[in-house]
DNA sequence: ACCTGAACACCGTTCAAGT
DNA sequence: ACCTGAACACCGTTCAAGT
C-alpha cells in the first residue's frame, strides 16, 4: 500500500467519525471526501460502499465496548459488586446511546454469528461478566450474554427523551437483575 | 372536495398501504402514484411530503391498536385475568412488529404529547388496562401506561430474529409483571 | 497503484401547463 | 379546483482520464 493511500484512508475514517458524530450516519459522501481533502472516488476506492465506511466506524465502537467490558470484568473479579458494576455500565451505555447511533449498531453486531476477533473478545468478556453475575446471584439464572447484547441493541436512542431512556433501562434491568435482599 | 379528488386520495392511501406492507416504508412515491393510477403531483397535492403519507398509514395502526386495546379492556373488566390478557396482547404486538414498521411508529405516537383523538383514546384505554393490572396485583405498582407504550415502541422489529424478539418480550414482561404466586 | 472529478442513477419534490 | 408529467435537487456510485 502506497504511503499516500494509507494516509488518505486514515483521513477518510477521521472525517467520517467527526461528521457522523455531529450529523448522524447520514453525513454525505461528498462532504466526508471534502473534509478528508480527497475526491469522492478515493473514498470509494477504500470503502466500496457507504455501508462499509459505516461498518468501520461501528467497528471502532465495538472495540471501545470490548475495552470497557474488560475493565468491568477486571473490577468484578477483583471483588467488586456485580450488580453495582453492571448497573453502572448499563447507565454509561444508555447515556451515550442518546447521541451515538453507531453504538447501537455495535451492540447489534454481538447478536449476529459472524464474529470478527474483536467482536468475539467482547462477547467472551460479556459471558464472563454474566457468569460472575450468576455466581453473585445478581442476575436471574436464565440470563445469558446474548440477552445483555439484545437489551443493549434495543435500548432506545435519540428517538426518545432522556428520561424515557432512563426509565426504559430501569425496567430492562428489572427483567434481568434479581431483587437485592435488604 | 371534488368527487375525483376524494377517490384519488383513497386510492393513494390504499396503494401506499399495499406497497409499504411489502417493501417497507421506503416504497417510492412514483411507484405509489403508478399503483394508485395518478401522477406523482397528485400524491403531493394530497400529502405535502412523503412523511405525511407515512403518518396517514401510521394513524391507521394507531386506530387498530386502539380497537385492540378496547377489546382487551372489555375482557378484563368482564372478569378475565389481567396478567394472561396483557401477556397475550403483548405477544400479538410482538408477532406483528416483525413485518410492520408502521406499528412501531404507532406505539411511538403514544409517547408524545401531541395527541389526536384516536391517540388519546388509545392512551386512556391503556391507562384503564394498567389500572386493572394494578388492582389484580399483576403489574408492579410503579408501572404506568407510559411505560407500556415505551416498551411497545422499543420492541425490536425486523432487525432481529423472531426468537430474539420473543426472548426480548419475556425479559421486558419480567420488568413490569409481578411474579405470580403459585 | 492510486487519485480526480465529471457523469449517471435514483428518488423526493416542484411547478408550468392542461382540463 | 384538481390533475399531469417533465424538470430540479440531492446523494450514492461509477468510470475514463490523469499522475
Amino acid at each position: 500500500m502506497r504511503a499516500d493511500a494509507t494516509r488518505n484512508r486514515a483521513r477518510i475514517v477521521q472525517a467520517a467519525r467527526d461528521l457522523m458524530a455531529d450529523h448522524g450516519l447520514d453525513a454525505g459522501m461528498d462532504e466526508i471526501a471534502a473534509r478528508a481533502g480527497v475526491a469522492v472516488g478515493t473514498v470509494y476506492r477504500h470503502f466500496p460502499a457507504k455501508s462499509d465506511l459505516i461498518a468501520a466506524i461501528v467497528a471502532e465502537r465495538v472495540q471501545q465496548m470490548a475495552a470497557a467490558l474488560d475493565a468491568l470484568q477486571a473490577r468484578i473479579s477483583a471483588g467488586a459488586d456485580a450488580r453495582t458494576e453492571i448497573v453502572a455500565f448499563a447507565n454509561d451505555v444508555a447515556a451515550r446511546m442518546g447521541e451515538d447511533r453507531a453504538l447501537k449498531a455495535a451492540a447489534g453486531d454481538l447478536l449476529r454469528p459472524s464474529l470478527s476477533s474483536v467482536e468475539g473478545q467482547a462477547r467472551d468478556t460479556l459471558a464472563a461478566v454474566v457468569a460472575a453475575g450468576h455466581r453473585q446471584r445478581a442476575l436471574y439464572s436464565d440470563v445469558t450474554a446474548h440477552d445483555l447484547a439484545l437489551l443493549f441493541t434495543t435500548m432506545p436512542g435519540e428517538e426518545v427523551t432522556e428520561s424515557d431512556r432512563r426509565r426504559w433501562l430501569a425496567l430492562a434491568l428489572r427483567g434481568i437483575l434479581t431483587t437485592p435482599d435488604r
